[in-house]
DNA sequence: TGTACATCAGTGAACGCGCGTTCACTGATGTAC
DNA sequence: TGTACATCAGTGAACGCGCGTTCACTGATGTAC
């Protein structure tokens, strides 16, 4: 009841010049309305219910709801890289970085699993222009600074290949652990922290040894 | 227009003792219209006028469209179980059965991202008196099966622990590699089957390198 | 050999619903003169 | 200091559409007697 009729109260007006505060709470709105990863298809009308405001006013800031949809993955992309920054720079070790930007995405990513799998979605709407344009790809930022952490790790050069290569195994790895755990709930799954860490372990000792086997 | 037309055709109604085989028309006709990882959501009237059959004739085989979702998973899985154990039996070594696998799992995944995406889709409906039943979740008879060529590579009995660890991060790793590829199609991805067998091969040295440490 | 009946494999019209999208409108607040 | 006008931040009614679901119906093919 206490829901419904919050869903239905009519949210007050923005004063004159803070027109944009309605963009915010949209895309805040859209981003619950999306948490659950079993929740039916984001509907404009449904946004604006849940704003409070008339379904014609979402379009004063969006297209469409694939626009909107992509703003949703734009916002949590941020989060995902600044949370990454933040519980890397408190560890002195490299390695320790690369492991623990690993659990720290997982847990991100079961955290808000319905987000996670927006982020990941295919297609995930591109902005326009944005085409072929590698670097504006969302979550790429990320993905970079975890070459950088991997490189640092195998005490390589920034933008050694044999690193991203790592890199892009340790996506792989964290990215199915992620959404396999979401998808299969059931599964008798080992503890998250472990079991990441192990991978991520495994897979920077592969790099190690076929460094080893080429110096010999 | 021939597309059209062909959509609009109707079929012919079954002799009289072969109305099972429009529930076999339904699925492939479902299958198809999920064949792009960005198709819409499957529609009842969608798959009845690819079928090119009257909407409620769809009733005749399935509840809901979940139930009809459900069982296009079943298809793929059971394929993708068979597929998986054809490309292991022609090998002898146990280790190489255990990267034709992975190898075949990706390659199968991304000739058809969609269905795959639909395999792994949260919720897949699960059948009735289903919950709980962990080896009735489907994909677990192909999960059973690497788990225990994993413990051949390893030479580990069947049903070792550290094996069935090793099998799950091995899965997490294919999945990874399969869905991100199908999100991020423009992503640099080295190619697929020396990524795959390389991961593997890190994912297993990391098992026997523990192995190692433990007889120390 | 005929015929009434049962079964099978569907059909087709109708319904109410939520959706995206359009259009003209509103009412408060600032601003030029 | 007043007032006409512009701008801002939205609203509300209306539309056509595809959807899931219901209901009674159809027409071919077997089968019992």
């Amino acid at each position: 009841m206490t829901a419904t009729s919050a869903q239905r109260s009519r949210r007050q007006r923005n004063p004159r010049g803070q027109g944009e505060r309605l963009r915010e709470d949209i895309i805040e709105a859209a981003s619950r309305l999306l948490e659950d990863p079993a929740s039916p298809p984001l509907s404009l009308r449904g946004v604006a219910r849940a704003v409070g405001v008339a379904a014609t006013s979402v379009y004063l800031h969006f297209d469409d709801v694939d626009t909107l949809v992509r703003a949703v993955a734009d916002r949590h992309f941020s989060e995902l890289a600044r949370t990454l920054s933040e519980v890397a720079d408190g560890l002195a070790d490299p390695c320790a970085r690369v492991r623990a930007r690993a659990v720290a995405y997982c847990e991100f990513g079961l955290a808000s699993p319905g987000q996670y799998q927006i982020m990941f979605s295919r297609p995930l709407p591109l902005r326009r222009g944005e085409d072929g344009v590698r670097d504006q790809v969302p979550g790429r930022p990320a993905f970079e600074q975890l070459v950088e952490a991997v490189a640092a790790c195998l005490d390589r050069p920034p933008g050694d290949v044999d690193s991203r290569l790592t890199a892009t195994l340790i996506w792989q790895q964290l990215h199915g652990t992620v959404s396999l755990r979401v998808s299969r709930p059931l599964f008798p799954w080992p503890p998250i922290a472990d079991a990441v860490t192990d991978a991520v372990d495994r897979l920077l000792a592969g790099a190690r040894a076929a460094d080893k086997a080429e110096a010999r």
